[in-house]
DNA sequence: GTACAATAGGAGGCTGAGTTCCGGTTCCAT
DNA sequence: ATGGAACCGGAACTCAGCCTCCTATTGTAC
């Protein structure tokens, strides 16, 4: 994202001033964002990073570009959790492990959540990075499913979705909180003893 | 909340157009709330009561003001739907209508979702309503606990933040969607079957 | 029919948040 | 050490949305 030392071309590497702030206005940015959600203001990010608002657009022209990377990174987390959830050796524990882990980011950073939760996939770049996380999400689930732990009848776009509703109530409760719900939800994602549910849409 | 012809003591009772306007305004606001959700704006409410903002702003001193009478609107008409569900025969089935009719209420109303997902009960008269719509709720959560139909290990405050966090995909899906969402909601709240609960907050 | 007071309407003020701009400063190449 | 390009900072600008104010209008009592 940023070119190191020694890179490509005519222009020469950035100032070390200019790489510093930029990871500030970057960590900042973050920081922001999950505490304050989508409404977090730049004059907010620019002093959590010691610099002037004048510094944080020169990293990023706009609001929203700030968000994407931040987005973009985050979803890179998840898809890696994904990933890992994926070598666990039991499907239903595997896809009990996204799930929480996915619950547990959403607690963690709020605008993280806001942003799932409108389902703004603006850019190309945050799209092809949700098709990513959504197939490997898939893939965990197909597993569990053939394994007979998922019920059959859950549509491969309705756990992203349930999830993105549970981070409502994970924004606003303490963990013990949502917990409960996770464990709510899981016991009607289970094969065992599920009642017929309406036709996928 | 309007005082009708031949009311109390001094001032006489308000104009013809005056009521008029007033409802015209309550229910532009209920539909461009509805739609846009917190976010829409005065001057589309006074658009679509066909009236200046001057006029919306004599009936109703600010924003929240207007919101404020719609809520407690919703909120009325939700504790007669929950006092109707409670007379329902089957404990389960009230109880299954209750949500349904909630999840029914907030997918037609983005504004009513949202404020219940925010949680922003800011007045005492919003407050004392949302007190009831509980009491209502607990009312029949009980008496399906009592039949052994809704899990024991529920408590009574999880129902209201649970169909909160559903109300986000009830928005922004149609309804075959979310009518599979609270399917599994409810498959994950039946007594039968279920996993032991982490322990209430 | 007339007077009066309440009501309607919408241009403009006010505020807050995102963005721009430019003088001063700092780093890097020579 | 020094020239100059890149960078920094934050005051000022822009714009949108809530709200106010003042004039014209309209309903109601006598």
């Amino acid at each position: 994202m940023f070119p190191g030392p020694a890179t490509t071309n005519p222009p020469r590497s950035p100032r070390a001033d200019a790489v510093r702030n930029h990871v500030r206005v970057l960590e900042a940015g973050a920081a922001a964002f999950a505490e304050y959600g989508l409404d977090a203001q730049m004059d907010d990010v620019a002093g959590r990073a010691g610099v002037g608002v004048g510094t944080v657009y020169r990293h990023f022209p706009t609001k929203e570009a700030l968000l994407e990377a931040l987005l973009l990174d985050r979803i890179g987390e998840a898809v890696a959790a994904g990933r890992k959830a994926a070598l666990i050796e039991d499907p239903w524990e595997g896809f009990t492990t996204i799930l929480r882990r996915a619950a547990e980011m959403q607690a963690a950073d709020r605008g993280f959540a806001e942003l799932l939760a409108a389902g703004l996939a603006r850019t190309d770049a945050v799209q092809a990075a949700m098709a990513e996380l959504h197939e490997t999400t898939a893939t965990v689930m197909r597993r569990a499913q053939a394994a007979g732990s998922l019920r059959a009848d859950v549509a491969l776009e309705d756990v992203p979705n349930l999830m993105c509703g549970l981070s409502r109530v994970v924004g606003s409760s303490d963990r013990p909180a949502w917990e409960r719900y996770l464990a709510i939800v899981l016991d009607g994602l289970r094969a065992d003893r599920a009642t017929a549910l309406p036709p996928a849409a």
